[in-house]
DNA sequence: GTAATTCACTAGCGGTCGCTACAAAAATCA
DNA sequence: TGATTTTTGTAGCGACCGCTAGTGAATTAC
């Protein structure tokens, strides 16, 4: 008798819930009540704000507006509710990290918007202060919370890296360059610039930041 | 992380009279059973190691090795436990920032040596890594812990930030530096290198991350 | 219609949380 | 010797934690 809760919706193949493409029937049982995407939003906010451990599922099932059975239904238990947030967090509004890093030129362009970027992204009054996968998992008991945002945030930094590897290869970057630590760097200043904006920087003041940090880089 | 036997300490046997500075009287009813200071400085380890939030009264008690009431006793609720574990952490451990300010001749050597010295801080493995007051308290539930640690964070920014300001009324850096931004700058590179020491990156890295980050000092 | 299926709600499980009442134990004071 | 004072260990308080059994409501399939 595991705890285990068979995630029948969980694989959700990128089409629409229910308003497109369907294999033709509708659903068997009772409609569910509530919207699953607004529901997720919620819980996003939630998680994003107050972290993994402080947001309760008593806080989640009030801010997300269902019964405690129904969110078990829906995303399983707290910790894949929290997987859920996090790849969606990826999408909805941490996206601007891989956008820069794919889109721009060079990638000294491409850190330096995106470290332009997160100083509007980590101060947007819209939504909670800093970044989710900073913060929402430090001092977690349970471990493999804590590691999965970990293993985000290092993989942020290699990829990064990658990228400045790229530039050198490419002669973009001259070749005495250490990816390693350019790449270091701009992944504290992000962590750096999270944190300041949970602290209560502002737009400005990170902005600021942000430019005089890219003043470590090689004059190309 | 020695085994330690707790050594319930064994009564002072010679004649007590001249037991080191005792304060006049000896006090009055059945004596504590534990060295204070010693399990205030495991409790200085657990809530580094796991914050406030996760680090729960039957943990301390654990390795702290007493009962509730003896902890109660001695250090009153869990949060002014934390409250003396935070300002016994700054003078045990979070002293070097301050020292490096009031030894070093200029503001840009200060902060040298501050980034620097972090760097061998946040790796030392005889502790846990990264710095207390930046990640004990994120997320946590109790607002004026969170709000406490804030203000300190903050305010060891305003302190550099004072440094750099009395190194331009003196000349020793140019009128138009913008003391805020260079102060700001140094508050994230520790707060990035405490992070990423929690992360796993060893004190060479972070060494090489410190001495980067100086480039944005003006030349002088 | 009836059966089958799925969701929602109430109620509550066992466990841990921070914290404390209580009485025995160990010291000083008289 | 008590009487007093303080600490200690036991034992457990009420509140909240993550989570779920059980029952009835809402829908489709036959």
């Amino acid at each position: 008798m595991h705890p285990m809760v068979t995630n029948k919706e969980s694989e959700e193949k990128g089409g629409g819930a229910r308003a497109k493409a369907r294999p033709a029937s509708k659903p068997r049982g009772r409609p569910r009540s509530f919207d699953r995407e607004t529901a997720l939003e919620k819980a996003i906010l939630a998680f994003w704000e107050h972290g993994y451990e402080a947001t309760s599922v008593s806080d989640l099932t009030r801010v997300m507006d269902i019964g405690a059975p129904s969110l078990y239904a829906a995303f399983g238990d707290k910790q894949s509710l929290f997987e859920e947030v996090v790849r969606e967090y990826g999408v909805r509004y941490g996206s601007f990290a891989d956008r820069a890093l794919a889109e721009e030129p060079t990638a000294r362009a491409a850190v330096a918007r995106m470290l332009r970027e997160a100083a509007a992204e980590y101060t947007d009054p819209a939504h909670p202060y800093g970044c989710l996968v900073v913060h929402a998992a430090t001092n977690c008991s349970t471990p493999e919370v804590e590691e999965s945002l970990r293993g985000r945030r290092n993989a942020n930094i290699a990829a990064i890296r990658s990228r400045i590897e790229a530039d050198i290869v490419a002669g973009a970057l001259p070749a005495d360059v250490d990816a390693g630590a350019l790449a270091r760097h701009a992944g504290a200043m992000i962590q750096g610039m999270s944190q300041q904006a949970r602290d209560g920087a502002s737009r400005e003041e990170l902005e600021v930041l942000a430019e005089i940090a890219m003043s470590i880089w090689p004059r190309t």
